[in-house]
DNA sequence: GCTTCTAGATGACTCATGCATATAGATGCT
DNA sequence: AGCATCTATATGCATGAGTCATCTAGAAGC
């Protein structure tokens, strides 16, 4: 599976197109220190893919901004990604049982 | 963060020593398609990082088996992945929400 | 002797991620 | 005009997780 950024990014672009400077800033809030690069590049691999298009809005201030929106193929993908996130997040569940019942069992002074 | 395989190595180690061979058994029901490389060399990543310690078991039918057993370094290494581990599964969660919200929204011909 | 099972390990590759840095338009300051 | 700063996109390089193929070698069965 990709990683979380990618995840992310593709489920802002599916609540309204975006530009890469916006998301990094809303990122920036949801979960901090993402970086750029990685952010700019993983937008392009997706316009590869053909999960999102891109255009340049040239209006407003500053530098051109390039906007991305999800395109149906991306939607797919995002299907797809909700199914496999659903079964991670079950394994972390599980995860955070067994070690939770580990550390009761081997002694009860953690915070679980 | 480390991936899930190295949890859920760290994980099964904490419940008691166990050698390679043996996990990459009970990591094929779990998480089937477990690459044996992977899983060895992250054992001995673990062993470099002194996670954990191995021993040679020469008893026992067949090749010799190098038992893994973790060490105190390891449990605080696995409760602070632990905590790690509860952030991203609640990050998890916000993103099937917001998928949800989103194809609900949209039409609703969606199974979630 | 031969195959098969058990057990551990390495080499080479792809891809996500992180860190630094480059480029360039727009704006504000002096 | 010159300069710094903000906005915006992008590249170069390194690390490290994960994958695939392959290797070694003891033990057991036939």
């Amino acid at each position: 599976m990709r990683g979380f950024t990618h995840c992310w990014l593709l489920l802002q672009l599916a609540r309204g197109p975006a530009h890469g400077y916006e998301l990094l800033e809303r990122m920036a809030e949801d979960a901090p220190g993402t970086d750029p690069g990685h952010l700019y590049r993983t937008l392009r691999g997706f316009e590869d893919e053909g999960l999102v298009r891109s255009s340049w809005d040239t209006g407003g201030s500053g530098p051109a901004r390039r906007v991305y929106a999800i395109t149906d193929q991306g939607w797919d993908y995002l299907r797809s990604w909700s199914v496999h996130i659903r079964r991670t997040r079950d394994q972390l569940n599980r995860f955070l049982d067994d070690y939770a019942a580990l550390t009761q069992r081997e002694g009860g002074e953690n915070d679980v």
